[in-house]
DNA sequence: CGACGGGTTGAGCCAGCTCAATGGGCGTGG
DNA sequence: CCACGCCCATTGAGCTGGCTCAACCCGTCG
């Protein structure tokens, strides 16, 4: 028997699957066609027949701006559903496509139903993970308007590094990050020079190393408190602090 | 008979709600509390016994910067739903206070929950709104993240206009906005200084009039254009566009 | 070996910030 | 009725993070 699918590995922090639901979600995933970088999985606005699964490889939810820009709203890593519960929206108010080479499983909407009405844990996993998403949005949101170019890297590279290990794909002290600069630009918006000129500070600050895409940090906790990152929005399990905050 | 309660006229665009359901939608909102401004709701990581909705005045969600800067994630006008969720992420992520005196009704989670299971038609219209609020924070994002001041605030007057329009509290083409520009600094991330001067700004374009804390303007088109403003991500009916946007 | 897709570097500019002071409406107390 | 204080809006002056434009470099691949 081959080892669990990322899909199962990130839903069981959403409900505590059986062997039954956990074989259910492996199933879904078992196949998945090769998808290029840079390819359309959903275009905004276009009502879409199936439900995309990554398997590897990196996706993401995009908009693109009237200038020509484009605008990156959510990281897909394997393990994540692209666009589960659109059918409830209509229709989609964003899109979707590659960024780098990608294996994505497509399971019919049908399919998907039949999976959620017969299985509650599932269907409740599969919610607490859209609850995650919009967890994550309002995390972004904090990211890009309030913190420093550097910050938002940093910030950005520990949750790739938490959402990655949760499902086993990270090293020890380091993780795969095949983006372009212009990518990572379109991630926090900023240009790529100037992505370049903050990446090269983070490496001179010693918190982050680069080495064939793959990017390291010998202290965790120095990159996180310097990114101002706490991991509790990603709701994975035991990363709560006590109550805080207030108006004030 | 009064008239329908904003929760229902809101929901009803998530579906077909019969007599029935919009009886028991009502009853939830029929008792409110008096809350006074800057109040909090709910304390970021405190689990909550009770689901709050919005019956009366505006309420966010928020959270603070560890220099004491307020980072609004959302706001909660009338018929929305605070922290309706909740309970399948455990605690929550972020706190929720208000921002001029409201009415809040409090319901216990075991009546929501009731309902919810009772009613298939009002269970798919909340999970109808938590996908709107979603797709409301993606739209934050690239507001947020990628306009100028002025495209930011006029982008906000067109939602909120709209989202009031929707449950029946704007006027032809104005409605109230009592927030203070610190406030509104908290919501677009800009300072109230810079605010200011890009409210003079929009006065001086003739976009915006502001008189007794209404905000008007003769042309919404205009304020629409100018703000990049598209409502297909509200998800209020008759507003997306056709197919468009692509990786280039 | 040339083209191309990235990364690196330099120079100048501007939107939005900080600090700071002023003004006006309004409630409260004398 | 006035004086005071408070909250909020307004205005000015200088600073800076991040942008634009423009080279140049380097590894890879046909």
């Amino acid at each position: 028997m081959t080892e669990e699918s990322h899909l199962t590995r990130k839903l069981r922090f959403g409900a505590a699957l059986g062997k039954e639901e956990a074989c259910r979600l492996d199933r879904l995933v078992r196949e998945a066609v090769p998808v290029p970088a840079r390819t359309d999985l959903v275009v905004q606005y276009q009502a879409t027949e199936h439900v995309h699964v990554v398997k590897s490889g990196v996706a993401c939810r995009y908009k693109m701006m009237p200038d020509g820009r484009r605008a990156i709203l959510a990281l897909l890593l394997p393990g994540d559903f692209c666009d589960l519960h659109v059918a409830i929206l209509d229709y989609m108010d964003h899109s979707i496509g590659t960024l780098v080479d990608c294996e994505i499983s497509r399971v019919s909407r049908n399919e998907i139903e039949c999976m959620l009405t017969h299985y509650p844990l599932i269907n409740r996993a599969c919610w607490w993970a859209t609850l995650v998403d919009e967890a994550v949005l309002r995390e972004w949101l904090v990211n890009i308007g309030r913190r420093r170019t550097d910050q938002q890297l940093a910030h950005l590279f520990c949750e790739i590094y938490v959402r990655l290990k949760a499902v086993g794909l990270a090293g020890d002290h380091s993780f795969r990050m095949p983006f372009t600069q212009e990518t990572l630009g379109d991630l926090i918006g900023a240009t790529q020079v100037h992505v370049q000129r903050t990446m090269a500070q983070l490496r001179g600050a010693g918190l982050i190393t680069l080495q064939d895409r793959v990017i390291a940090f010998p202290d965790f906790d120095a990159l996180a408190g310097f990114a101002e990152f706490e991991p509790g929005y990603l709701h994975l399990g035991g990363m709560a602090p006590g109550p805080d905050g207030s108006h004030g």
